[in-house]
DNA sequence: TGAGGTTACGCCTATCGTAATAATG
DNA sequence: CATTATTACGATAGGCGTAACCTCA
């Protein structure tokens, strides 16, 4: 499991869509299927039923959704707190 | 910036040495003290004073080091609870 | 047949381990 | 000089992008 397997995760689940998850990554499609199914692999199950129309959250995705946004933000705080110790605020 | 660098950085802080540290995480030295001169540059300074009897955290190191371990429970929690999930309980 | 996701394949960067090189008491 | 961390360097693995493919309404 990698941030960036997170980070993924996180754009699929909010856009319902790997299309559009790969357009706002910045990302080709392909990378991001592939993330995801890895991810998915190493959880031991799908996160997502592929549809027609897209990526619909299962019940574990959702469960894992919760967790991995918390992940984010916390290693955004970790970067900010540890930078802004480093710059005294003037 | 990794969940890896993110493990090997906590390791070294509570062993308060690379040695030790990369024996603990079964790696070699040189991976780890590389990872962790990129952990530093990314967050803009050092995290350690080095010594000559090993890693000594400074004060943004401390700072990191909350938060780091912040991030790796969350990660276990994560992966628990979408397995748990998955797998009713019996 | 059109919209979407996946697989195949080649490249490229990142990471590793071994070995050699500092630095410091 | 012993201990510890770092740099060099070659090898390997992981991740990406393009292109081809599959699936389903």
């Amino acid at each position: 499991m990698s941030l960036s397997q997170i980070r993924y995760f996180v754009a699929v689940a909010e856009e319902g869509h790997v299309g559009r998850a790969s357009r706002r990554l910045r990302v080709a499609q392909p990378a991001v299927s592939r993330q995801i199914r890895a991810l998915e692999d190493e959880l031991g199950g799908p996160l997502f039923e592929r549809t027609p129309r897209g990526m619909a959250l299962l019940p574990s995705g959702r469960v894992f959704l919760g967790h991995a946004s918390a992940i984010l933000a916390a290693v955004d705080r970790a970067v900010a707190a540890t930078r802004a110790g480093r710059e005294p605020p003037a």
